[in-house]
DNA sequence: TATTGTTATACTCTATAACTATA
DNA sequence: TATAGTTATAGAGTATAACAATA
């Protein structure tokens, strides 16, 4: 590489949109290296982990919490059925409905991987102080306008 | 969607790559309805940008500036000189590397294009007071070691 | 030997739309 | 008629690796 490090991005360090996909390609690329995951991907790791949070949820719930296509949510839980990591049953007042259940396997499965990459994010190398990183997060949560945690 | 509100996202707040992934994918869903861009993504658009402010970058460069795969760099490239956007030349000292610029053509795109984006961003709904905004934004360009843009 | 860029393949995820079955 | 979920297809973008040309 022979750039001498002046490179400009113009407006475009001016427009969040681009600062959020810029820093999720840092994330991911970092997130690439971490195999310790028993091989799954941190977005399916979230899905388990939102059923791990809200047992019975359904099937499009889980899609609208995390803005997965509820298409490809059916492909995701196909695979984690499989592995026999999530358990769906349909809803007797609602036949259209599939509430979703970890397995104890799936259980087990967050209760392994999560901590590691938890504490994967925690070290992910950037430029802000401890400090930074606390206020950005809360800027992150409010700008996507999650629920509190209320987290003891 | 029968949702109560209460679904919880548990430990997943608490993470910086969940933060990150999840405002990104809010980012594109909404940038998504954005049909006047004349067809570009905004990530082509970026790659657009770059060369517009940086012209005779090479090749390279521009993929590692915005972290973008070399192989991918060079379809859309392909892409783009087929639009007739963008002119490569070959270095003379060191006949491996090719330097880029736009073309009249891809000027036009970049200037008519890239305000519209911008303001699309600005007025893009979230959670934030305009100040907050302003902090996130400085947030990531620090989290991201982004160079200083010094623009009067 | 290392670097710049190209080509090709497989994979993840998104967008879209047609479909079934319920409500 | 509208909603919950399924299936299939096309596309964007990534990872990877083999490759050619040049340094």
């Amino acid at each position: 590489m022979t750039g001498d490090g002046t490179q400009r991005f113009g407006v475009l360090t001016e427009m969040s949109g681009f600062l959020l996909s810029l820093a999720q390609a840092h994330v991911y690329r970092l997130d690439e290296a971490l195999d310790t995951l028993e091989g799954l991907t941190t977005a399916q790791l979230s899905v388990l982990t939102v059923i791990h949070e809200n047992p019975g949820i359904r099937h499009g719930e889980v899609a609208e919490m995390l803005m997965i296509k509820l298409a490809y949510m059916t492909k995701l839980l196909k695979g984690f059925e499989a592995s026999g990591w999530v358990e769906r049953r349909s809803d007797p007042a609602d036949r259209r409905a599939i509430h979703l259940s970890l397995t104890p396997a799936g259980q087990g499965v967050v209760e392994r991987t999560l901590p590691v990459l938890l504490a994967h994010d925690a070290a992910r190398p950037n430029g802000l102080t401890p400090r930074e990183m606390g206020q950005m997060k809360r800027l992150l949560a409010k700008y996507l306008e999650l629920p509190v945690t209320e987290q003891p």
